[in-house]
DNA sequence: ACGATAGGACGTTAGGCCGG
DNA sequence: CCGGCCTAACGTCCTATCGT
């Protein structure tokens, strides 16, 4: 149930459970009468009390939605009420303290609910919470192989160099024996004749060579991944010299294919670097990359299965994967346990993320524009990962317009939806995802949306905007310069200790000011086309001002998001949990089944469901009507 | 109000490692 | 089996705070 949809009589049923009250059946009954006699004629004034039973108080008190409670003004209202009653001789006021007792616990509980926060809003702090470092620098599990004993590349004798480079070339495509342009379809500048000619050509390159299709399959592989393979290799060469005594001169590329060496060095990986199992895949990743390369010219089946030797290492590789999904789950738990909060601890902390946004930090001066749009950026992702633990990649790419939308509830309420159709080279089958956002977040991406972030982006309007956002003031730059020739000359403001220091500082201050000068029209013109609904703030590199978090930038919303989880953890509950965006969704998936809420549709909203095509409406719909069902409160607990 | 200073935050890069 | 997410380390700049 949608905390918005819960009713007074729940809660006051969960309240009578708690463990303050539950042992003291009586008060549950006064807070009852409370209401009945001395509150809900406040709130509709054709409510009768006296012709109300008991049953039917329940059944009003279910139509009544804690949020048309105004929970601060109870007391009043019941003071007011019950004093009004003793005046006219109605009641004794001795009896007033049973109801008050009850109703002003009741009220207590209420402020206590992590709902609450979300039913009545609280205004933002004037004063942010004071700050909180959590940057912990954990010493790294291992040395670095390739400081450690990787071999160098400048060490490579001269032939086993040209083998590299032949490994490389084979998978960069550039040594297949066939051409790759087939059957050339698109191309409609050739003439008939022209055609003519390269089916000839074509005829005689497959008499030569056999045809294309029995032959192996050379997929091309990218720069990253060649590099990842080279560095096994190196490490592979730097364990067979400094290690095995090997001389140099002895290596060869092909020894990677010797399944002795290689299985050696796999229990070396283990037992001395204490990698896991998962570096044994890699391993025969990059072993088997260099098997096909060597043995195309013997194969003449799509995928080398006439080749013993890769099919062994095939083996061998299934053999060490299925070692590591064993091993994964306590993998797993001992990476996750530092990190694991629940989700109503995720709640309290946006909440305190969002008192971060307040216009004065917390010794009373008043933050620039920049920390504050920053730091209502951060809140934000936070919350709309706690809400709806999404990928942090989705969340990257999200643009209002494209691919967040407003959308109409059929009950007339507005909320957001997210709209992702991913790039067509990237996905041939055009999947698209389209789910809401829980309504938690409407008045939040509302206020980001249409006013903070616009903000932001106006404070490229003009230089001096733009400086006051960066808090920068143009008159220092002639300030510093000239501090600077006084302090080269000698003169020297009397508190200054070392001079060097000092002048040190001043050229940094005025180099700050001047590189937000120089990027102006760079970070205008970003401004101008930046359509992300979140972007760099460019604190650091002031000309990345307005650009998105790209495939580049990923690790950046990763470490800003652990690192304010960590700070705000810290703070909260002094233990520092730094939970990258991947995180949110374990906890997510935690809680829903802790409440027993819908499974399915959580799955759908966090996007593990199939993902439908974009064609069929009806499916998509569907798929949007179950998330929809629930996507309002997933994360609560159940009540009556 | 300003300088000194320490510690921290954001952005970038390279390399390790995971998810599907 | 691959692409790309995640982490560590470092550079530049910022902020809080204290002394004068």
């Amino acid at each position: 149930m949608a905390t918005h949809n819960f009713n007074v009589y729940s809660t006051m049923i969960n309240w009578s459970k708690s463990d303050e009250v539950k042992n003291t059946p009586q008060i549950f009954k006064h807070l009852k009468t409370a209401f009945k006699y001395w509150i809900l004629q406040e709130f509709d004034s054709h409510f009768n009390p006296n012709s109300t039973t008991p049953k039917q108080l329940e059944t009003y008190l279910r139509k009544f939605l804690v949020i048309n409670l105004n929970p601060d003004a109870l007391l009043e209202i019941f003071d007011r009420r019950f004093d009004q009653a003793v005046a006219n001789g109605l009641v004794s006021s001795t009896t007033k303290g049973n109801y008050r007792s009850a109703l002003g616990r009741y009220v207590q509980w209420i402020k206590e609910q992590l709902w609450y926060e979300e039913l009545f809003p609280s205004s933002l702090p004037v004063y942010a919470p004071p700050l909180v470092s959590a940057s912990q620098k954990k010493p790294p599990l291992r040395s670095k192989a390739e400081k450690e004993y990787a071999f160098k590349d400048a060490n490579m004798p001269l032939a086993l160099q040209q083998n590299m480079d032949f490994w490389r070339s084979f998978w960069q495509g550039k040594v297949v024996l066939f051409t790759q342009n087939k059957v050339d379809a698109g191309n409609e500048k050739t003439t008939a004749s022209q055609r003519r000619q390269q089916r000839e050509q074509r005829r005689q390159e497959l008499t030569a060579k056999g045809t294309e299709y029995s032959r192996p399959q050379v997929n091309i592989i990218a720069n990253s991944t060649y590099k990842r393979y080279k560095k096994i290799v190196n490490c592979f060469f730097g364990w067979l010299v400094h290690f095995e005594e090997y001389h140099p001169d002895e290596l060869n590329l092909l020894m990677l294919t010797d399944i002795v060496l290689i299985e050696e060095f796999c229990v070396w990986l283990l037992t001395e670097r204490k990698c896991t199992t998962s570096s044994s895949v890699k391993v025969i990743q990059a072993v088997i990359s260099i098997a096909k390369c060597f043995t195309y010219e013997q194969s003449s089946t799509r995928d080398w299965s006439d080749i013993p030797l890769v099919q062994q290492l095939k083996n061998l590789q299934s053999h060490y994967l299925e070692q590591y999904k064993q091993q994964k789950p306590q993998l797993d738990q001992k990476r996750w346990e530092n990190k694991e909060i629940t989700h109503e601890q995720a709640q309290l902390v946006v909440q305190y993320l969002r008192s971060c946004c307040a216009e004065r930090s917390n010794s009373g001066t008043l933050r620039t524009g920049n920390k504050i749009v920053w730091n209502w950026q951060v809140y934000l992702m936070v919350k709309i990962l706690v809400y709806a633990p999404i990928r942090q990649e989705e969340l990257r790419k999200l643009i209002f317009g494209k691919t967040l939308i407003k959308v109409k509830d059929n009950n007339g309420t507005f909320r957001y939806a997210v709209k992702l159709k991913e790039h067509k080279t990237f996905n041939q089958t055009h999947k698209v995802r389209f789910y809401p956002l829980p309504s938690i977040l409407t008045a939040d991406l509302d206020m980001w949306l249409q006013v903070i972030r616009p903000k932001a982006l106006l404070a490229t309007k003009d230089l001096s905007t733009w400086l006051a956002f960066t808090n920068k003031k143009l008159t220092d730059v002639e300030k510093l310069q000239q501090q600077l020739e006084d302090a080269q000359q000698g003169i020297l403001p009397a508190s200054v200790k070392n001079v060097d220091n000092y002048i040190t500082e001043k050229k940094r201050e005025l180099r700050a000011i001047n590189s937000c000068i120089e990027v102006f029209e760079k970070v205008k013109e970003n401004a101008a086309v930046c359509e992300n609904v979140f972007f760099s703030l460019g604190f650091s590199t002031p000309k990345s001002f307005a650009q998105p978090y790209t495939d580049q930038r990923v690790h950046n919303v990763t470490s800003f998001v652990s690192a304010a989880v960590g700070r705000a953890t810290k703070a909260l509950f002094n233990k520092e949990c730094f939970l990258n965006p991947h995180g949110f969704r374990n906890i997510g998936s935690k809680q829903v089944r802790k409440v027993g809420n819908d499974k399915a549709a959580f799955s759908a909203l966090v996007g593990h469901s199939l993902e439908v095509d974009d064609d069929y409406a009806a499916q998509i719909t569907s798929d949007y009507e179950l998330i929809i069902a629930s996507v309002d409160g997933w994360w609560c607990v159940k009540y009556e």
